[in-house]
Parts: C-alpha cells; sequence; structure tokens
DNA sequence: TTATGGAACTTGAACGTTACAGAACAAGTG
DNA sequence: CACTTGTTCTGTAACGTTCAAGTTCCATAA
C-alpha cells in the first residue's frame, strides 16, 4: 500500500531505476544517450524496462525540463478548405509538411481564435495551450490581435508575405519586383489599357474597384507590394493613372476572378484593357474563363499574366511570375527552429507560356 | 546575486506571486479559475503580472501537471502532396481540421517515421516526443510497426478505414454495404462481366492485375471490404468470377485508374467488362477518361460507378458511393478526446448521376 | 450566543524528466 | 609510484504548473 503500489499509474524512469538498482540518471541515459553507458547494463535496463512495462521517457517531463517540443505551429485563420482551395497555398502547405518531415518535427494545424467580445478573461485557445517551439502565420492581416498574443508567448513567430513587425521575422519573396517584370512584359508589348485583378489588401473582404490608396493603406504585404511593383513598371512607361483599372476580390477563387473580369471587360472601348495583371494565377484562370466566355482571344485580343506559378499553370499555359514554396517553407522552418540565417526577399522569375 | 536576479529567464507564477506577497495557487487561479477569488485580487494580479513581464501560465508545467496537450496527432505517411491529390481525402483532412477547431485544439501533422534498418537505438522520432492527447492514423496498412510504437505511447489511437487491432480504435464507414450497393445497381441494369479498379491492398503497391486472394489476403481494410461487398451482389446474381476482371493500381491517381481502364478494355470481347466499378472517384475519373479516349460511350456503352463522392464528382455527373467525412472526421475527434460514443460502421448512400 | 456554511486564500506535494557536477574506479603514462 | 585521462555511474536540483486538502474569516441562521 506504498505509493509505488499505486496499481495502474504510469510507469517512470525511477521505478525502473528503483527495479535495478541502478540512479534515474543512468536509466534516463540508457534511452537518450547510449554512450553515456555500458552496453552491457544498457540493454540490461532496456529490457528490464520493457519487463515492468515502462514506455520510455515521457513527453511531458521532458517538455517541461528542456523546454524543446519537437514541433512548429501553423495558424489557420479560417476553414483549411478555403486555403486548398488556392493550388499555391496547398503547395505551399505540402512544402512546409515536407520541410517538417525531413527535422522529424511535427507541424501543428492551430485552429482560428474565435472572436473575442471584450477583454474579458478569454478562454483559453489552442494558440496559449499549444506545445510548440515557434508559430508560423501565413497569409494574414498585420493588424490581426493574434499576432501579438502569439509574440506574447515568447517563442519564435515566423510571418509568410505579412508586413514585418517588431517581434516577428519575415520570410517572403520579392513581391515588387516579380510584378515589375510581369508588368513590363505586356507593356514591352505595346500595351496601354492594363486591368489588374488585386487580392485583399486587408481583413476587411468584398468584391469592389480598387485605388491606389487601397493599396498604400494595406495591411496585408503581398498585394501591396505587387501592385507596387505595376505600378512601378507603369510609372516608367510614362503610364497615367487612367490608364489602369482595378479591380479588388474578396477571395481568390476562379469565380471571384472570372467575375471581376467582367466588370473590366464592362469599361468602354478606349479605356477597356488589352492586358490583365492577375495577383495570383487562380483569378489569372478565372481571367481565361471570362474571355473565353465573351469570345476574346488570349492572347492577341488580350494579354493575361497570373502570380506565383502554381502546378495547373503549366497546364493551361498560363504566362506568370513563378515563386518557390519549397524555398520559403525551408526558410521558414529553419528560421522557426532558431537558425539565424540572413535573407533577404526571395527572388522570383518570369514564365512566359502562351497568354502573354 | 541571488537566483531570482536571474536577469533574462523567463518569469513564472511564483515571481508574481513573490512581487505580491499571495501564494502561487492563487496567481494560477487568477489566470485559470476567476471564481476562485475575489475580482479586485485578480485585477490586482493580472495588471501586476503584466507590469514585471510575466506571459501567463506556461505550457510546459501545465502539460506535465494535467498530462492535457490540446492536440491529436494525425500521422502523415507520404508526401502530404500525395494525399491532397486525393479529393476526398483533403476533403476528409479539412473535416478533421474543421472538427478540432470547433474544440479549439490543434491538429499536429506528423512526419513519417525512417525506415528502420536494425533494432538499433531508434532515434527519437516526432511520433514519440509530440505532445498530444491521441493519435490517429489515416489509409495505411494493418502491419505498419508504427501503429504500435503509437499504441505504446500509452495514449488513444484511432484508425480511419483501417483493419480492426488490439489498442485501437476504428473508424470508418460501411464499406462492404457501399460496394454491395453499387455493384447492385450495375447488376439489376443486366451487366454482366464487370471490372473492379482496386486500390491497394497492402503496403507494396504496384500496378497489376488482381485476383480474390489479394482481398484476402489484404492488410489495407476498405479495398478488402468493398470487394467485399461487390463480390456478395455478384454472388446474390450468380456471377461466376470470371464474369469479373480486376486491376489494382499502386496509387489513387486519375493516371493510374486511366492506364488501369485501358487494361480492362483490351480483354477480347466475350469478357470485356459493360461496366466498371471503381474503389474511388479519383479512379472512376480515370475509367472515364479512358472511355473518353476509346470513343466509349458513358454509360450507353459503358457503365461506371466510383466511390467516395467526392467533391468533384458531382461536376462530372459521377454516379457514386457517398460518404460523409464530416461525420467520420467529427467521431474520430470525439474518440481521440476519450468520449465513449458507441458506433458502428457509419452509413453509406448510393448517389445515382449521369455514369451508371 | 453558537453553529453552519461558504468565500477567499494558503500549504505542500506531486507531475517525469534531464542537466550538471562530481564520485569511483580502471587503465595508461612518465 | 604519482599523475593524468577516461569511462561509467550517481545524487541533486531544477523545469512551472495544478490539485487536494486544508485554514481563516466573515456573514447568516438557529
Amino acid at each position: 500500500m506504498g505509493k509505488q503500489t499505486n496499481r495502474q499509474s504510469r510507469k517512470r524512469l525511477s521505478d525502473v531505476a528503483q527495479s535495478l538498482g541502478v540512479s534515474i540518471t543512468t536509466v534516463s541515459n540508457a534511452f537518450n544517450r547510449p554512450d553515456q553507458l555500458s552496453d552491457k547494463l544498457r540493454q540490461h535496463i532496456l529490457t528490464r524496462a520493457e519487463e515492468i512495462g515502462y514506455r520510455g521517457p515521457g513527453v511531458e517531463g521532458r517538455l517541461l525540463r528542456t523546454g524543446h517540443a519537437g514541433a512548429i505551429a501553423l495558424y489557420i485563420p479560417e476553414p483549411l478548405t478555403y486555403l486548398l482551395e488556392d493550388a499555391f497555398a496547398a503547395e505551399f502547405l505540402s512544402a512546409l509538411v515536407d520541410a517538417c518531415q525531413q527535422r522529424q518535427i511535427g507541424l501543428l494545424l492551430l485552429p482560428a481564435v474565435p472572436h473575442e467580445n471584450s477583454d474579458k478573461p478569454r478562454p483559453p485557445v489552442a494558440l496559449d495551450v499549444a506545445a510548440v517551439d515557434a508559430v508560423i502565420f501565413y497569409g494574414i492581416a498585420k493588424d490581426d490581435p493574434v499576432i501579438q498574443r502569439a509574440i506574447d508567448r515568447g517563442k519564435p513567430v515566423i510571418g509568410i508575405d505579412m508586413i514585418d513587425q517588431d517581434g516577428m521575422i519575415s520570410v517572403g519573396v520579392d513581391d515588387v519586383d516579380g510584378a515589375y517584370k510581369a508588368a513590363q512584359h505586356v507593356l514591352a508589348q505595346g500595351h496601354r489599357q492594363i486591368g489588374v485583378l488585386a487580392l485583399p489588401t486587408s481583413r476587411q473582404r468584398i468584391d469592389r474597384a480598387a485605388t491606389p490608396r487601397d493599396f498604400e493603406q494595406a495591411t496585408i504585404r503581398f498585394p501591396q507590394d505587387r501592385w507596387n511593383g505595376y505600378a512601378k513598371a507603369f510609372a516608367e512607361a510614362g503610364l497615367e493613372i487612367e490608364n489602369a483599372t482595378m479591380q479588388m476580390v474578396a477571395t481568390n477563387s476562379v469565380s471571384k476572378g472570372c467575375a471581376a473580369t467582367e466588370k473590366l471587360l464592362a469599361v468602354p472601348a478606349p479605356k477597356r484593357p488589352t492586358a490583365i495583371l492577375a495577383m495570383s494565377d487562380v483569378l489569372a484562370q478565372g481571367a481565361l474563363q471570362a474571355c473565353a466566355a465573351n469570345g476574346i482571344e488570349v492572347p492577341t485580343d488580350m494579354a493575361v499574366i497570373g502570380f506565383d506559378n502554381a502546378p495547373f499553370a503549366a497546364n493551361i499555359g498560363l504566362t506568370t511570375v513563378s515563386q518557390n514554396p519549397s524555398e520559403k517553407a525551408e526558410i521558414a522552418v529553419r528560421r522557426a527552429l532558431g537558425e539565424e540565417i540572413h535573407t533577404q526577399r526571395l527572388p522570383t522569375k518570369l514564365v512566359i507560356r502562351k497568354t502573354a
């Protein structure tokens, strides 16, 4: 009836140690540092552990002691379905899992925190209680309060394609340059009226016409930077602001891209665009659909360039700006694990296919 | 120079407690159980905690004390890309994340454990060190050693669509019945030569003709059960074994389904199938492609039925057996969290569209 | 007045592990 | 022989939290 006769309780290192008359440390070493003891004793301990039903060093104690969780978190702000709808996002997610795979660490998908009504005792959310070594954010707005909450945890916080922020490590491609190259390409072909399909620049998402002002005040980085890239090329080519027509979509989906393109095409003749720059391949695909529906030939009557070089882009012959998701994921994971690599924005490449 | 002047070390409950002259427990309660102390003191503690830079109760201590990690693991046996290629699998994954979302718990994607060469000191893998409350396996073979390894951890282990096993909780649909209904449907239409596109029945995956024996010896459940469902209907309709032609694919992809169907079509006239039962919608889509390529009209010249009712099935008018991924995910998560719900195999439904 | 009961707080003990500093002993070196 | 070096093992102290079982105090009822 002593405490060690505790019936069903999980066996621990000390149980094994006691049953063999060796120290706890030695048993720990038998499992974690084979070089710290003789092979003979080690085998002895291992078999004995098996006998008494010890399951090996438990996670809880180790975590408390070492502080190393062996996992990093990825915050999922919306239903995963939405994310997977975007082929490029899905590709990035896969790359992230692969990067973790190689290092044998887990990737924890963190559900969105529910809206806080006030500053009442906030209920414990996964973001707060998860045992991870770092948190990665992907494609959320700079002013999302969840970011500060993660930073407060004291572990590294990585922002993918996000606006720089104190306490957060930024990883992303050089969107300005990528967009610049795309715009240059159509301008070089003589186009002077350009349509832009833009992604949301802030958390409030509605389908509408966009203005340069929207991009200035953006809280999401890459639509801002991509616009800046386009604008830079426009300026260099001497285009006026009236030469560009912008539509912003609520979500990155083919149907939204199609609908937004219809609006671009509705503009009367002189200002009607002859080229469309889409901020994603998904939107570009929508643009192609709209063109097809309206009997507009691509690329003869209309040039279309996407962004991302998503897997399907090659199949549909889409000219686009390529970014490397594996590289992005790899760097994100390395930085999450504390590696101090010095990186600028990752490079992009213009991939010329059939649509422009 | 005392230990509390430890400079940069993370603040803890005791630091706050000491600085206010209250007990550690009270500070803990201030964060976790507001009802255990007066509001006044609670506010006092909270503001003081802020002042001295305490970040709130840490994960490590809590985990050790409570044993509750607030996350469940999903073992990913192969690159995530492969999983996402299968639209139904992607749908299930999303459903799983959603189910976790609702309960504010994380879903940890666990990388595959590398092949063990011998029983040398096995390196610590994510599966061993991850702090989770349960492990879910999806679509792996019964004899995969990784299962036992998970069971040894002592937390609940859930197997989705897997063969029953000691120490593992099984969740899945009634594949036998679903397949039975599909087969019945084509048999009722008078078809007497049936082609079957089968998914792998064991870990070794190659494209080849399949025999009933393959299904008997299966280590993966649902191909086995689906075959049994088909076979049951065949027997009831008085079909001989020669009336069925089976092809097994190495992976669940459209191209493999297409290639396998080509082989089915290559069978000479009397034994050539007039209906194809595919064990997944993905394979069925491949079958449709092959038919189109060979100028075979569906459903007039060939009936095709899939399985899963993946999202795309509706778009292409595929007749298929529907299973509900949300329900499957929901039950998996509930059982993972220890809920003792009594469930049989989940029901399926035959969805008749254009292809049969 | 004396119970009775509850709210507000405290005490002390785990939870299971690993890091660190060192002890004991053997073996090689000059 | 004394001295170094190395291997093998031990003891102790955290790591930060929560839980069960108190104690104290005050209000209300008998």
